[in-house]
DNA sequence: CTTGACCTTCCAGTGCGGTGGAAGGTCCAT
DNA sequence: ATGGACCTTCCACCGCACTGGAAGGTCAAG
């Protein structure tokens, strides 16, 4: 399987695949003769892997983690677990944090929406900002 | 006022400060004979409005088409308003995106959570993500 | 034999909001 | 006059996940 094609069927781009590889996510792969990179089904597993990754908010970083880990001949599950764990109290935070934030633009905007532009001084810019 | 002085005053660091200047949210600040950058009181004033504009979560871009408004001499009110609206439309997406994804991760979670090493494909890396 | 689609490597750039560091000038106190 | 704190400009780099493009090689069809 060419390049092109694992893109085509994993719907990555060449260049993302490329990136990948240099990136530790896929080994290194086979090369026809003329230097073509020569992929196996296998290339398809890993690529979902990491696509599944990338959905749950995973960095390159973290999914490579995991996969070290596997590499390594160890079951990854403890791994992954700490990883979603930490992965959700950070998702905790920060949709906490953009409510706090959603309330203070709401606030301003109600501020603005009755703006008497003699009320501002110039210097500040805007004051219902 | 010095630059040092102006970054204490207002908690921002020098480099910031000259940063701010090159993107045009700060006006070209006087310059003493030797060069030194010489401020008056009310660059305090704007560099309050671009921290309130950060506070609101407007990139320093949008803070500078308020400022170019200001400084055409029209009062950005509506410009504003505008501003926060579409700020409150984008923080209600990305809120709701957020909490999809917290489902997911969840998920993800509690099946990891009763993983059993043995049911997992090496090639899949991990068949609880 | 040429055309066009595909592949290779390598370097650079994207957006965001700055930070780091080098090389050098200035100011003030001692 | 010297030390240290401050200032100047300029260029490069951070993380993140790629993307764009140049220059060149390969392959199959017509």
């Amino acid at each position: 399987m060419r390049i092109g094609e694992l893109a085509a069927a994993t719907g990555t781009s060449t260049k993302a695949l490329r990136f990948y590889e240099d990136s530790g996510l896929l080994p290194p792969a086979n090369r026809t003769g003329s230097g073509y990179r020569d992929y196996e089904d296998d290339a398809i597993d890993r690529l979902n892997f990491v696509r599944r990754g990338r959905a749950a908010g995973l960095t390159l970083k973290q999914i490579r983690e995991v996969i070290d880990i596997r590499e390594s001949g160890t079951a990854p599950c403890g791994h992954v677990q700490d990883l979603l764990n930490t992965r959700i109290a950070d998702l905790d935070r920060q949709i906490s944090d953009l409510r706090t934030l959603r309330d203070t633009v709401v606030h301003l905007r109600d501020g603005a929406a009755n703006a008497n532009p003699a009320d501002c001084r110039a210097e500040d810019v805007c004051r219902y900002l």
